[in-house]
DNA sequence: TATATACTTGAGTGATCACTCAAGAAAGAC
DNA sequence: GTCTTTCTTGAGTGATCACTCAAGTATATA
């Protein structure tokens, strides 16, 4: 008996990722969303609650997608080729509406609020973090990186980097491409 | 004949800037300033023009002091040691309101709606990059870092490992002393 | 002391913010 | 077709935004 909605919600989260991840937080407003994601104000509040609800499900997106395609090369290339690679990917990635990480973007802009968007951000890139500790333990393991290192160390350091990178990234006078092919050398001295 | 001002303007472009690098452009609001800097509309907007014009200055202030303390320190340790303890002096600053970049956080921010202030922001990292390209040089000729390398590069890949460990210094989740400690390291083997 | 020249004050501006809600439209169940 | 349930619509909410301005106040000169 009921009525179905008009819109397809995955892809309705996928298009407010992407405002989200290009204008930030403040910097996106309602009117923005309805009028890119097609939804009325009812509509909208309908479907997610609030701004932040909204902002919260696109979060977890980038992340959990994040993790998939890194995971998802890893067994393609193995462990070290994917860690080695990903600086070049993330600032290559042409359909991405932003070179810079969306967790961290949210995490800088929020954080001095203690906003709860800040804290989730914070612990998804914590779950990166392990992500990237995991690719440098199995490289361990395959022989490609000498065990003297700390995993976690590692995956700190690197993911550091890659978040200087990403956001050198958008800069017009830096060549990131240099940046992630140095980082990648880096990777293959370990 | 005239009556001279309560304030200190050049005290009030300082606490603007702490405020602003703590909370950025859309976080802080007018009531924040007044609130802060003791001052009523009608005297803000005297003395500054507009919100805007308040962050350009306190921009400028951020750049031309770091510039000026890096200069300074180098000028004492000389360039080598100066870049190396760079990174753990930037995270170790107490008074600082915040550990992340103010430059590199009004970027992230404002640069997706081609704020003005973005511009500006990016033209300041450039020149923050030519400073550190200038120290490079002058370890090379000094004999501390190899002259294979090109120093703009080297600049460039310093600059991001210094955004992305400061941005990294926010979080409780790392140990950002590590992280500069491996900076540091690396700065010896060139 | 008188006057001219700022500076200070704070109520008030229109615009925009995130959000609400009542009314109308559409689709499955019968 | 009729009913029930949900979705869609969009005008409207109070709050807050950056900002204005006229009136009041303080000070240096004459």
């Amino acid at each position: 008996m009921p009525r179905k909605p008009e819109y397809d919600r995955d892809d309705l989260i996928a298009r407010a990722r992407d405002i989200f991840w290009r204008q930030g937080w403040a910097g996106t407003s309602l009117k923005d969303l309805e009028r890119e994601l097609k939804l009325k104000p009812g509509s909208f509040y309908a479907a997610f609650g609030s701004k932040d609800a909204l902002y919260g499900l696109a979060l977890d997106r980038y992340a959990q997608e994040g993790v998939a395609r890194l995971r998802a090369l890893a067994d393609r290339v193995g462990p070290l080729e994917a860690l080695k690679a990903q600086p070049r990917l993330v600032i290559e990635a042409s359909g991405a509406p932003a070179k810079a990480c969306m967790l961290a973007k949210t995490y800088a802009e929020l954080q001095a609020k203690d906003h709860e968007l800040a804290g989730r951000a914070g612990v998804l890139m914590s779950e990166m973090k392990a992500c990237f500790a995991d690719l440098f333990r199995q490289a361990q393991e395959t022989g490609d990186i000498a065990p003297s290192h700390d995993p976690n160390r590692l995956a700190m350091r690197y993911q550091s980097e890659l978040l200087g990178l990403r956001l050198s990234a958008e800069r017009s006078d830096v060549d990131a491409h240099e940046i992630a092919a140095d980082i990648a050398a880096d990777i293959d001295r370990l």
